[in-house]
DNA sequence: TAAAAATACTCCATAGGTATTTTAT
DNA sequence: ATAAAATACCTATGGAGTATTTTTA
């Protein structure tokens, strides 16, 4: 609801601006600025500040009384707007690549049930020529990828951004500036994910692309698990090129270290997959919505979830 | 009231955000914003937008029951409060210096007129000697002055910064960057306010602190009214040194241009003057509350009202 | 192809934080 | 002297504007 209100609402309750800022989790000049603001909008005083006792005037009790009708209407309209979504239910099938399934999805899907409690998700994760078969098969409703599939009876919507960054122990002093050559990244032995993965390809692709092989590095391992390769570069062996969304939480504790690698464009998207010519669920229909408009860097910032 | 629900309100009115968007004097990607924004908030679509027609979705219809009795109670809750501020009546006899009688109060009285309809204001423009004299006789209630009264029956209280600054005609080619220096303002002649205004005392006090006599300048002409001087530089027959806030107007519409002394500390308040010990009226109560919370800033650039 | 909405990009205002001061008991 | 609110100052974010692109009837 309306912010200020909150505000006013919580002074009001606390009979004190330090205890409401601190009940509304912002400081407590904040919380003064914002009184001041609603007391020059409505050009009254609304508390009388006596430094041991914070109390309404006429004015504030007048304001409390409409402000707390409109603080119930707003949470009844959200009552009322999540009514409409738990009409939505039904199963719904999501296969995801690799990534996406370990890394990007889990958190959104903690908020999308929230917001659809009465659809069951089913998840299943899979290589991207598999999804496409379950796809046509009609066992997923809904696929996530990283790659394209050239199949016409279905299609597909970037719904996300990423990209590869190469990664390093953080006491590899040898990078800094979070950039590397690849003058550097030849001379370090390199982990990779596997042949076919969609990391790799993307990789590979964007490499041909600046004239290089991948023959030319020191290719250390072949890993078909991020995890592995994360453990493995956090220990000091080598440096990998990853995506950035599956290290994000590493780097904001400081245990890996990740760089652009100088000369090359790594950012690639993922994509939703759909059916062509098939009417979608509604649960679908939602859910496609939800990814597609969601704020993917907030959440994968923001929502430290334990996986 | 909240603003995102006003344009949302808006938008199902007009069905169209181009329209909306006119109606609330705001750019078309503005509205777009903020329903955007609504939609995430909720995570729901909120309008179905086929490019000729905008509709409510059934979650929009759900919100617009809802955000409509909140846009209501909004206004309710302001007529209550406008109400209350009828409450306040009888006369207020305000008396003011000519500076503040002329440039400075004009614009809040309107605006304190709408506030508290019921307070008939009669409004005096002398020098602060009178006013303070007034102020004892009781024939006025409050005293807007620029300068120090010493009387350990009245009390005084800043209510807003000015500055003083040089003014020339913007023709005048010598003077870039508006900033002046005490020798270009000895070269030039100079027009002032007459001895014993508020505004040349203080210009005095500052000059003297900076060890310098008026003596030493190309006094051409004193004079007791403002407007005459704005006018005598407009024609380029000199400088003056006047009140910033005297001549915002005809900076903003390039009439005059106006340019700090380098050296100088020109600033100076303007002052509420009160009784100490005599219990104020509700209404110059409010009225000193309203001098003092009022922005002034805002008031004298952004509301050009004629004068 | 013509309208209307969405996007890209830039810039400025403002909201909030930290540090400090003022106030009142 | 102490606790609470106000103020000063700064920075970062977001909101709104302009210009442009996309959409779809």
């Amino acid at each position: 609801m309306d912010n200020q209100l909150e505000i006013f609402l919580a002074v009001a309750r606390h009979h004190s601006f330090s205890n409401a800022a601190k009940s509304l989790h912002m400081t407590q000049p904040a919380v003064s600025m914002n009184i001041q603001a609603l007391e020059s909008l409505y050009g009254t005083k609304l508390f009388e500040r006596n430094n041991k006792e914070v109390t309404l005037t006429e004015s504030g009790r007048v304001l409390r009384h409409y402000a707390e009708q409109i603080a119930t209407l707003y949470g009844q309209s959200q009552q009322a707007l999540m009514k409409m979504k738990e009409t939505i239910t039904g199963p719904l099938s999501i296969g995801t690549s690799l990534t996406i399934g370990e890394y990007v999805i889990p958190k959104a899907l903690v908020l999308f049930k929230r917001m659809y409690p009465n659809i069951n998700i089913a998840l299943s994760v899979a290589n991207t020529y598999d999804i496409s078969q379950r796809m046509l098969n009609k066992t997923i409703d809904v696929g996530l990828i990283e790659g394209p599939v050239d199949n016409p009876d279905l299609q597909l919507k970037p719904f996300m951004e990423d990209q590869l960054v190469a990664i390093i122990s953080p006491n590899n002093k040898q990078i800094s500036d979070d950039i590397i050559s690849l003058e550097q990244l030849k001379s370090m032995p390199l982990i990779l994910r596997e042949p076919g993965s969609g990391t790799r390809r993307i990789m590979e692709i964007q490499l041909k692309a600046a004239g290089l092989e991948l023959q030319q590095f020191n290719i250390a391992m072949e890993l078909g698990s991020t995890q592995t390769i994360k453990e493995i570069v956090e220990a000091g062996l080598g440096c990998s090129i990853i995506s950035q969304c599956t290290v994000i939480k590493e780097i904001e504790a400081g245990i890996l270290k990740a760089a652009t690698i100088k000369g090359l464009d790594m950012r690639r998207y993922f994509y939703t997959l759909l059916p062509v010519h098939v009417a979608l669920t509604p649960a679908s229909a939602v859910f496609v919505e939800f990814v597609h408009n969601i704020k993917w860097k907030q959440l994968l910032i923001d929502m430290p979830l334990k996986q």
